[in-house]
RNA sequence: GCUGCUGUAGCUCAGUGGUAGAGCACACCCUUGGUAAGGGUGAGGCCGAGAGUUCAAUCCUCUCCAGCAGCACCA
């Protein structure tokens, strides 16, 4: 007999190799019947299997979602696999999480069949449907390296079988069977799995898209095909989650870029903004607001050289473990044949020595760093650039104005001694989170990027950093789950380790914003030092940071995060001023005068239109106040003002009324109150 | 860069092996209308680029370019 002891902290003796079904069943039939799967001490099992020892033991039922849908998830993708092998029997299986909203499988077909394509995913849901209605019992078996591989390599599976080798020897190597008999399909799986395949709700899941993957994410290894699905505990979770997705699209930063008028891209320029006028707005605002904060905490700001020669980024280490990032122009003049004339020289010989477009500021601040000499008593120095660079970024990796290839970053390197470090990362820590707090987003993460196996410095100097940068989180009291700390081993720049933050927007995606990062390979490299109290040369390090990281990236984020609906000290049109009548015409410029004198951005809408086809047209392109001037409001000397998204009916108010209110909530964050 | 899909008017999208269509936007005319689309007329397209198959290609095939979704990479 074993002990086991239940959430509410009574014990049962039960018979070793008893299973979780059977303790359900003996507490009662409905529990039974709802009953998932377990947590044996505290790890999620089958229903069905034996617990050997005593044990904390709670069934896990639907109403523990967050297990319930990771158990379905992973049933999905299993009952994915064994349809598409129905469906292609020459189809390797290789492996198949779940995911945050369903599941994906990645599959090796026949080189016959190809990749999977969008046309495959109804036939395949239809497979998956008969397998969920066939009920197949899914029943976990232990087996034996050797017999596992030797399955795997029978079967023609040679990504099941490599894996199967290489799993650790201490793990037990687990095989769960779907359906009976002869037929029975079978895959390598750690679990754990529900009882059966009809314990899935077939109109909860949907096949969603399919895409290329590596396997085990290497680039250099042989591509799959993935196949993504989004699967739910019932269907109107998936009808909640499929009008969430339509959500989303419609806060799409390029669709609202497009229609709010604010950018457009082309192919002219890939990976290049255009920039609007009413974009280009909200950069100066942003920009503004920005300069104000660094000013505020003890910042100059600098401007440095967008090319510079090779050598200098030879020096940093750029052109070594960079370059493939980097655009790199001959310091030439390009030749220019006479015309009509019959020349085929090369516009660009190539000879000529090689400079690049700046990919990052910090070798061009460690040069003003280095003019002159700097004492222990210059530090804190904290040179900040609004600086524009440009990075060779795959083609792939291009998405709107969050991922391009011509950025400008609110970039800012701090030199300080060793002493001041910790300190100063924690000062910057709070900056950032008043920044964030300002401009309107609630919760961010943090995240400790390490070192990456291609980088420069030692590894005592990777060992100090790292620690400093977690002590300063430490220091700054944000290394807590409500900030998501955690530490991404690799993930750190070729020269330093980094504090990633990590920004939540208004419907739960994140995005990597801000940055910090503890350098003591550039300031060696370019050999920047300072004198120190005790009269010898010493080692600045340097701090990389931005806040915003890229006007770029964090523009498109507020897009999205507001859906277009941006605070008003943001809004590109602050206030249309819309007519109803033409005699209302030259009241309408007299009142846009008047708020364009108080510093609110307006215009006149005086067009040959009626009002119902004016309000719809600036509630659309989401202009966040209307004022409405008739007849009425011409002769009174008032304006009816309606505001975007307010449930209000409007407000008759005279122009001062109005300009105080507007004024007063047009002003910036940074500027409002105390 | 890799896999799949897509590319027709400024935008959103129909369509056909015999060189094109809608709605919105735009221009002009009528209308001066009180809070989410008033009416009429008109202009606008090398059907992404190149090659091939064909009597004939926007449509079929191939190559390239770009966009989209992933992967890899990343602010």
């Amino acid at each position: 007999m074993i002990t086991i002891t239940l959430p509410d902290g009574s014990a049962r003796e039960v018979e070793s190799g008893t299973t979780p079904a059977d303790i359900a069943a003996a507490i009662g039939p409905g529990l039974a019947k709802a009953a998932l799967a377990a947590r044996v001490d505290g790890e999620l099992v089958d229903i069905g299997r034996p617990i050997e020892a005593d044990a904390a033991f709670a069934l896990v039922t639907s109403r523990d979602e967050k297990d319930a849908l990771e158990l379905a998830r992973h049933d999905y993708a299993h009952v994915l696999a064994e349809a598409v092998q129905a469906l292609w029997p020459d189809t390797q299986i290789t492996f198949g999480p779940a995911t945050d909203d369903g599941f994906y499988y990645d599959f090796a077909p026949s080189a016959q069949r190809g990749p999977f394509t969008e046309d495959d995913l109804p036939v395949i849901e239809d497979k998956m449907r008969e397998i969920i209605a066939a009920d197949q019992p899914l029943v976990r078996e232990v087996w034996s390296r050797a017999d596992l591989i030797a399955r795997w390599q029978a079967k023609g599976e040679s990504f099941k079988a490599e894996w199967a080798a290489e799993l650790p020897d201490n793990e037990t190597l687990t095989v769960y069977r779907s359906g009976t008999g002869e037929d029975a399909w079978l895959d390598m799986c750690r679990g754990p799995h529900l009882a059966s395949t009809g314990r899935l709700d077939p109109k909860a899941f949907k096949l969603t898209k399919v895409a290329g993957a590596y396997w085990r994410g290497d680039q250099n290894n042989p591509q799959l095909s993935r196949i993504y699905g989004t699967g739910w505990l019932d269907k109107k979770q998936l009808a909640a989650h499929l009008m969430r997705l339509e959500e989303a699209a419609k806060r799409d930063h390029r669709k609202i870029g497009q229609e709010m008028d604010l950018f457009h891209l082309q192919h002219e320029a890939q990976g290049s903004v255009f920039w609007h006028p009413k974009g280009y707005l909200i950069w100066r605002e942003l920009e503004a607001y920005m300069r104000r904060k660094l000013d505020a905490a003890g910042y100059d700001e600098v401007k440095t050289p967008q090319l510079m020669d090779a050598k200098q980024w030879e020096q940093s280490g750029h052109w070594g473990k960079y370059r493939e990032n980097m655009f790199v122009v001959p310091d030439e003049i390009p030749h220019v044949p006479e015309e009509g004339a019959d020349d085929d020289t090369p516009v660009i010989t190539g000879d000529a020595d090689m400079m690049a477009l700046k990919p990052m500021n910090c070798p061009a601040h460690i040069l003003i760093f280095k003019q002159g000499i700097k004492s222990y008593r210059d530090l804190p120095v904290r040179m900040a650039e609004f600086g524009c660079c440009h990075r060779n970024e795959p083609h792939g990796a291009l998405h709107g104005i969050l991922r391009v290839r011509q950025f400008t970053q609110d970039d800012a390197h701090i030199f300080v001694t060793e002493d001041q470090l910790i300190e100063e990362v924690r000062d910057f820590c709070d900056l950032l989170d008043e920044v964030y707090h300002e401009l309107g987003f609630d919760s961010y993460a943090i995240k400790l990027a390490l070192r990456p196996d291609a980088r420069y410095g030692s590894d005592a100097e990777w060992d100090r950093a790292e620690q400093q940068l977690r002590d300063a989180v430490k220091l700054a009291g944000r290394d807590t789950d409500e900030y998501g700390w955690e530490e991404l081993p690799g993930e750190g720049a070729f020269y330093a380790p980094k504090l990633e933050f990590h920004l939540s927007d208004a419907i739960g995606r994140t995005w990597q914003v801000g940055t910090i990062q503890a350098d003591t390979v550039l300031p060696e490299r370019l050999d920047a030092s300072y004198v120190g109290e005790d009269g010898e040369r010493h080692r600045p390090v340097m701090l990389h940071r931005a806040i915003l990281g890229t006007f770029e990236r964090f523009i498109g984020i507020l897009i999205e995060h507001h859906a277009g609906r941006f605070p008003l000290w943001l809004a590109p049109v602050q206030a249309v001023v819309a007519t109803i009548v033409s005699d209302a015409d030259d009241y309408a410029d007299e009142v846009v005068a008047k708020l364009k004198a108080a510093g609110i951005r307006a215009e006149a809408d005086t067009r040959n239109e009626k009002i119902n086809y004016k309000v719809r047209e600036h509630s659309l392109a989401k202009v966040p106040n209307l004022l409405v001037v008739g007849k009425r409001e011409a002769e009174q000397g008032t304006i009816a003002l309606r505001r975007l998204g307010s449930d209000e009916h409007q407000k008759v108010m005279t122009l001062d009324e109005m300009i105080a209110t507007l004024r007063d909530e047009a002003t910036p964050p940074d500027r409002k109150g105390g």
